[in-house]
Formats: C-alpha cells, sequence, structure tokens
DNA sequence: GCCGAGGTTTCATAATATGAAACGTAATTT
DNA sequence: AAATTACGTTTCATATTATGAAACCTCGGC
C-alpha cells in the first residue's frame, strides 16, 4: 500500500514494518490468519516476522486472547523518539504559553504522507495527562496545520500525494483540488490558515508553519477550539499570538527572521 | 542484549530492531560508522536495513547533520500502542502476582483532584468478587498511594490542591503541612511511600509510582495489610517487592529501565 | 589540489527467508 | 459424544533474498 522505494535487500524488514502498521487505534488486536490477509503474505512468514518482533518486544500478545497487539518497545520507542525531537522541547514552552492566554488548546504537528501527526499537544481544558492524542493523525487537507504544511509545497507534490477525491469529512471540508489551490495559495500570502468547521462542525483552528535555519518548514503550530469560544472578533488577535509563537519557536530553529 | 528466542529466518528483522534500539535518549543521533560499530554489522547491511526504516519512517535523519535518528512513524506507533494498552489490564497481571506471593491487598489509583481514586483492586484475603472498592476515593494526603502522588507534583501545586486544614482521620494522621511537605520529600528520595495508620488504625500500606514514557508519573500502585501482619521485619521484603511490579510496569508503559 | 572520513553502490556468493503442506489443539457444530 | 472447522505452529526442500568485501563517491579540512 504504501511503497516508496523499493530497495534490494530489504524485503523482511519492510514486510515486519508493514505489519506494525497494521495495527491502528480501530484495530488494535489481530489474529495470525487475519493478519495474514491483511498483509496478503503467506501464513507462515507472518508468523515468522510475528515471533522475531514479539522476542523484541515490538508486538505482544493478550495473553487471554493471544491475539497479537503492538508491545512495549514500540511505546518507548516512540518515547525516545519524541523526547529526542528537538523541535517538541523548543516548542513546548511557546505551546504552553499560547494556552495560557487563550485558554484553547495548542499542538504542534508534522506532515507524514498525506496525514498531519499530533507531535504534541497542551490541551487546555483541566483534563491531566495529556499526550492522549499524541501519535495520531489527520488528513491533512482538512485540517489547518495541514494547508500549512501542503502550502509549503509545490502544486504538483500537493497533488501527488493527496488520495482524490478528497473525502467530505463535513459539509464544509474542501473537497475540489480547485478550491484547495486557492486556499493554499491564500495560506502563502497570509503566511497562517484558519480551518472552520472542515473536520468538524463546531471546530476553528488557526496554524502557523514554523521555518527552519535554511527557510524549509520544520513543522506547523495550531491553536484549536470551539466556533462558539473562538469568535470572529477574538480570531485576529488570537491569529496574531500564534504566529508570534510560530516566529519565536522560528528563531530558535536557527531562521533568519525576516 | 535481549536476546529471547533465536527464531530462524528473522535474523533480518532482528537486525532491524536492535538498531532501532540504540537510539536512546543518551544518545539519539547516529552516523551509520558508528551505528556499524555499535551493532557489530556490516556497514553495508546497516546501510540497507536503515535505508529500509528509513522509507518507512521509522527512522528519519536530521537534514542539516544527516545523522539518522527515530522517525515520526515511530511515533505514531507509539502513540497507537500506548492508546491500546490501558493502565488497568498492563497492572493487572503484576497486581495479582503481587498478591500472590504476599498476601495482601494490592490495588491501582489514580489522582483525580485532591482525591485517589481506586482504578483497580485484587484482595489478598479469601473475599471474593474484588473490585468492591472500585471507583472508591480517598484523601491523598492520608494515603500511600496519595504521598506518591503528591510528591510528583510542585509544592505549590500540591498546596493549591489539598483542602485546608487536613483533617485528622486517624491520630497519626499528618495533619500539618510542614510535616507533609517533609513526607513528600522523602517519598521523593526513597521512591515510594508508606503510610501507617494515618487512614486507619491498624492500617499499613506501601506504594510506588508508574511512569509513562515521558517519566510522568502515570499512577500507583500499592500494597496494604493489617499492622499486624505487614510487620516491620516484612515490610522491607515487601517493599521491594512493591518496587519491582511497578518498575516492570513503568517499562510496559514505555519508561525507560534506569 | 590533495587527503581522509564519512556515506553509497556494485556484484558474486551462499546463507537466509520463503511457502506448501502436514501437524496440533481448542472451539463449534452435528 | 463424535465430527468438523478454524486457527496457530512446525517441518523441510528450494531459490530467492540478504550478505559483505571491495570499489566508488562526495564533502570538509588542510
Amino acid at each position: 500500500m504504501a511503497q516508496t522505494k523499493p530497495y534490494p535487500g530489504t524485503q523482511a524488514v519492510l514486510r515486519a514494518v508493514s505489519l506494525l502498521k497494521v495495527f491502528t487505534d480501530q484495530r488494535p488486536e489481530w489474529g495470525l490468519t487475519e493478519l495474514t490477509q491483511e498483509v496478503g503474505l503467506n501464513k507462515t512468514t507472518t508468523f515468522r516476522l510475528l515471533t522475531a518482533l514479539e522476542s523484541e518486544g515490538m508486538i505482544t500478545r493478550n495473553n487471554q486472547s493471544d491475539a497479537y497487539q503492538l508491545g512495549p518497545a514500540i511505546v518507548m520507542l516512540g518515547g525516545r523518539a519524541l523526547r529526542s525531537n528537538d523541535l517538541r522541547s523548543i516548542s513546548r514552552p511557546e505551546l504552553k504559553a499560547l494556552v495560557a492566554s487563550v485558554g484553547e488548546t495548542a499542538s504542534l504537528e508534522l506532515l507524514t504522507g498525506h496525514e498531519m501527526l499530533i507531535l504534541d499537544e497542551i490541551s487546555g481544558g483541566h483534563v491531566m495527562s495529556g499526550g492522549q492524542t499524541i501519535g495520531t493523525r489527520w488528513p491533512a487537507y482538512a485540517t489547518s496545520t495541514g494547508k500549512v504544511m501542503l502550502a509549503s509545497l509545490d502544486w504538483d507534490e500537493v497533488e501527488s500525494i493527496l488520495p482524490q477525491p478528497l473525502a467530505a469529512i463535513t459539509p464544509k471540508t474542501i473537497t475540489s483540488m480547485d478550491m484547495l489551490h486557492r486556499a493554499l495559495d491564500q495560506v502563502r500570502v497570509q503566511g497562517f490558515a484558519v480551518v472552520d468547521e472542515e473536520l468538524e462542525m463546531g471546530l476553528r483552528a488557526v496554524a502557523a508553519p514554523l521555518y527552519d535555519f535554511d527557510g524549509d518548514v520544520a513543522g506547523v503550530i495550531s491553536l484549536a477550539g470551539p466556533t462558539l469560544r473562538l469568535t470572529d472578533q477574538r480570531l485576529p488577535a488570537i491569529t496574531e499570538l500564534v504566529l508570534s509563537a510560530a516566529r519565536r519557536i522560528s528563531v530558535q530553529l536557527g531562521a533568519q527572521p525576516d
């Protein structure tokens, strides 16, 4: 499904990784036979790969149902990946400051494939234990952060990345490539992106790009909240806050302040 | 380091995973040659494995130094793994093992507001149908689990959370904020907390923290029983059991084994 | 303009991963 | 209770696939 580069001598590894990726939030547990069908491998091969992954803790078996699921080693590596990400540690204080002054939810995201990956999220509510959504992904074309990232690419690259047709997630979702093209142009001019109920009814978000030392977009931050609270009146001020937070982060990433 | 079972036909996968595990908090970035030496593989092999992992997003290259580091796919999988394994089902087998070896009551708890919420409880007696107390709450300042959770917070946060004055539940309850402050300091140093008749006369308990991938305290487990049976003699050994159970759970939550 | 230290590619070789089929074993049906 | 099915596991001969030595780039330092 996601063949990027066929490199020789790596079949087993690619297959093993594709097995891992089958475990989603919707379907976190699998039987061997199901997995075999899903990835289209021989049952023996699937079994062998799983056994290897299991011996390393990348896969565990729910000891009641003996179904396969992702294991502790994955969680451990995920934590390391997050902590070693300096983008995250640099951005975090700024995200916290944003949340403190606006009172909504701020996040740091990256484009992976055609989806936005949540690297960090500071919740505005009084819910402890953030991090529940870290690692989640959303379609790029229907998010504020996604629009920012897509706007940093050439249009033909955007076309090749996005799975078409664009599915309508809400009645307001942008579903025509033409409209998306124009929307991205606007993002480029403005320097930020807004999403208004395109991903979820009643949800608004503003996103601004983070630039690294050579002017590339290294990530995006956003502030999201209910339309009821992110009113038209407040939006300009909030946008300015998000933009200035993004600029401060960018400076720390080595970007030249315009 | 962690060779469990040498299963035939999985060399490449095992090698790939061992590569991933080399990326630690202490050393999150590696060059090809360094990696080669570290894992003891041929340079070509290492390169090929890394390329495969990179094509799947499991590894990225820091575009300034082109050093290898853990990639976004790992973050994504880590999030999924975390969300599919809840605290309770991970902890339960360890709680059961504790009860089996000590013979008292073990529990899993969380801080909610200023009280400890019992998420799970395995009864040591012959009382059938555990779970009677699940959902119950106890004041944090008078429980072993509560002390552990409070010790993970800043002192001013503790002050703002706790309703003052601290009510004396038994003659031994800590009722002065000063004494509590010192008690929490001790907990931080020790890495565990003990309650001795502060919640109920004749009741002792030992609690140890569970750490998640981020190093945050994700919950607490405890072992509680009558002072008559949890004697001074037995306490050190029991404490060690609780601590090691907590460590094993933490590993499954993605914590780094110290 | 040369040197050296990475990273990358080539290619012949055999070791390794592969899949068909057979085997256990537990759950479900008759 | 016997028979059937579904699922996980093991075996084994085969050639596909991973392997590593060596040659080859490419860049930064001298």
